[in-house]
DNA sequence: TGAGAGTGTCGAAGCGCTTCGACGACCGGC
DNA sequence: GCCGGTCGTCGAAGCGCTTCGACACTCTCA
């Protein structure tokens, strides 16, 4: 709509009125009277004006946008980190605030950058590893921060996740109640473990943990993503456990795969094996059959991230770990 | 590095120079001598200096940001459109730009709000449907754009693309000369077609056609994405055309259910029905067997974008539309 | 009724950068 | 030895916004 560029101070004389008052009128920091207000307002509409992004940033010193660090890298859920991504956009604009994407090839490089150059005002980490090189610059940044995930030393950092521990516990407890004795779990590829990818070793704990509380047998393996390595694992765990009747997949890419290869070696599920995934509800849903999972709640920790870096830029302070809990929704394979 | 924010008047008193001179030496500008630059530089580093990017903006009119507006709807690839946006993160850093991210619920709304505000410089929009409202605004636009996909009236408009007829079509040449005279594709869930989403419709298109130029018969169905559903479709089309020996899939998702749905039938793959699919790399490789595969190339078309998107930006022209050939590779399921 | 306490608005000073015109220094050509 | 042309550098004028202090009013209460 119009020309070229409005300004506040066209705005201003259209209203005819201070370009002061247009600001305070924009910002409400400053009473403005319900007659103005409305003058000015309606100004604002008939000349289409927006405020120009680079002069309020410089002004106010703040950009009004906050970035978002992906990873992107081997071993990664991708559908997973479009969730969040799209839940921290969505989020983001409730504040008033637009998302700035980087990816992780970029580095520490890319972080300092935006941060030093004042081109964000907060950031927002995902797939944070037990030992990341980013950690110790975020410590030193004058940025605020949150992480979605945890590094192996988060003290004075801000983390969000789901709590995989209680998640892989969750499914341990959910096949014993069903009456299994002797179940296992697939996770992720081994060069996810080798990294020291958080959610996979926690998960794994988790696991382990809750076999002892409800007193039953269970292995952990690594879970490699094509069909023929899934095939093997699948085909030797029953092998060397013939007492075997669940199995927990905490592997996006795994999952069809598991199913494919158990119906090819005659197991039913969930008659002769029961399946307990831990992914988005929307894999769960397409498999055949529906899985029993444990969901991902990408949207929820998109949006309490973001939630706890605008109290940071507020001053405010927040607790350093957020673990959401984790929810198990049951369908067919149980 | 270093106490507070560092300015270029910082830098140049350091190096004993007028920040005009700094300012050139960091745009290239005008000619500096060897003996400035390098004492300028070494005050940059020494300083730790970025420049402020509102300030930078404001000054130069340019934010060095563009927006990359990704959709995030129902029966959208989420792996490759992944792909794309890192892609596109990573290209534009050739060029010194960063990319903020924008989802398309924001609609209409916040491309006009970013343009104009000038937080960024130029657009890449992606998913583009048939008839898609996003596009007459851009057409009014002074912000430069590139589109990833084809509207159904694209004048005015730059668009890139795979070439997903040639793919349909470069499909059923390879099920042809392997000697198949049935065919079948199964292609995007139903809503996909409604809604107009052109990729699906012009592979489609792609493969009716060239059915006609080999002499074999076919049929193309939309594909849904839960493994009972596909189990079905897969049934039924079996039975529904005996003769049938070859199929072309078009559908990330329901990939390894129709794997998974044709063992279950009984049927080899490739010996009783060789399989096509068109989808990104990793996705053929990972299944059981590999699939032959046109790739979708993800990284290119990004690359290709951001590079069209920056011509513009620099005031040259550029062709209206962009085709990228597909390309098939052969593996063990055909 | 006049001091004090709000209200509502204005003007001007920056924020940190780019860019334009100006200007000295130095060059070669005649 | 003087003139025009480069080359390298400087100073200053903005870019469009926020924010601070000031100021004119209007209330309120002693």
């Amino acid at each position: 709509m119009s020309g070229r560029t409005v300004t506040i101070a066209q705005v201003a004389k259209h209203a005819g009125v201070a370009v002061s008052t247009v600001s305070y009128v924009l910002s409400g920091k400053r009473t403005i009277s319900a007659d103005t207000r409305r003058r000015v307002l309606d100004s604002i509409s008939a000349l289409g004006y927006h405020p120009n992004a680079g002069a309020r940033a410089l002004a106010s010193k703040r950009s009004n946008v906050i970035a978002l660090v992906l990873p992107l890298r081997a071993g990664m859920h991708v559908p997973v980190l479009m969730r969040f991504a799209s839940s921290v956009v969505t989020a983001a604009r409730r504040y008033d605030h637009d998302v700035l994407l980087l990816t992780a090839d970029e580095g520490t490089e890319g972080i300092l950058r935006v941060a030093a150059s004042a081109l964000v005002d907060a950031l927002v980490l995902m797939d944070v590893e037990l030992d990341d090189r980013r950690v110790p610059l975020l410590r030193e940044l004058a940025e605020p921060s949150v992480l979605i995930g945890f590094p192996a030393e988060p003290a004075g950092l801000t983390c969000v996740d789901l709590d995989f521990a209680a998640a892989g516990a969750r499914c341990v407890e959910h096949l014993a109640e069903r009456g299994h004795e002797e179940i296992a779990l697939l996770g992720a590829p081994s060069v996810v473990y080798d990294r020291g990818t958080g959610f996979a070793t926690r998960t794994r704990e988790g696991f382990v943990a809750a076999l002892g509380d409800h007193g039953i047998k269970g292995v952990a393996l690594p879970c490699e993503e094509t069909f023929d390595e899934v095939y093997e694992t699948v085909r030797d765990l029953l092998l060397d456990h013939p007492g075997l009747s669940g199995l927990v997949v905490h592997n996006e890419a795994a999952v069809s795969h598991v199913l494919a290869a158990l119906r090819q070696l005659g197991r039913r599920v969930p008659h002769d094996v029961a399946v307990v995934a831990i992914c988005p509800d929307d894999v769960a849903e397409r498999a055949g059959p529906p899985l029993t999972s444990v969901l991902i709640p990408a949207e929820e920790v998109g949006r309490e991230a973001v939630r706890l870096v605008m109290e940071k830029l507020e001053g405010r302070t927040v607790p350093d770990a957020t673990l959401l809990t984790p929810l198990l929704a049951v369908r067919a394979s149980t």
